[in-house]
DNA sequence: GCATGGCGCTACATAAAGTGTAGCGACAGG
DNA sequence: CCTGTCGCTACACTTTATGTAGCGCCATGC
């Protein structure tokens, strides 16, 4: 029996391809982590934790195809015009998160 | 060989835990199904895409724990005052992923 | 030349996470 | 009782991620 691909939202709603894609591991923190400036693909993958280099690359290609994410040889990894657009979005989070640390003990 | 844990982000610093919990599968979804009113367990599960009831259960109590949807026996799942905020800031994703879909084609 | 070290990335066996389907126990009507 | 709905569990199976080794490329320096 063929099994279809989940993954890629069949929606076609934007908004639902963008959170399944925000939603796999460790997109979030990816996108985090070049908030300040490109990282190397091995500082990158230190950064947020020490995700395997399959997983890192995976997810790097995704983003990629994204167009949230582009490799520059000379620095690095680095959010494009639109991913930092979206990173702008989730900068609240940062504030919010401690508020939120201390509401659940 | 004893292995340990390591959902849960050892950092101690809540924006890494909560993007930890947010990048878990379906959590953004379920979180974003609940913006407008109170859903049922089956009728959640259908609305996020099919996921099997064990892990829209894990989820569910995941985000209880986290004190960002709880039960309401007459009504079913729901964001509390502190989900609600943090959907607050999601909305934007809505109108960005729109002019996202167009910029990738 | 030719080793050294950093670069992005791949291979592959093992372990963890998620799926699909069946069905439980509790409770509310009829 | 029977029927339906509720949240949720069991469990065999599939998919995804981990951990570790190491590849090919290229620049620097002896």
């Amino acid at each position: 029996m063929v099994r279809k691909k989940v993954r890629g939202s069949q929606t076609g709603r934007p908004i639902m391809a963008l959170l399944d894609l925000l939603g796999r591991r460790w997109v979030l923190r990816i996108v985090w982590e070049l908030r300040e400036k490109p990282r190397r693909f091995r500082e990158l993958q230190e950064l947020i934790g020490g995700a395997s280099p399959t997983i890192v690359n995976t997810r790097l290609r995704e983003l990629r195809a994204a167009r949230l994410i582009e490799l520059d040889p000379a620095a690095g990894y680095r959010l494009t015009v639109l991913g930092a657009e979206l990173l702008k979005v989730f900068l609240p989070l940062h504030v919010w998160s401690e508020k939120w640390a201390k509401a659940i003990g």
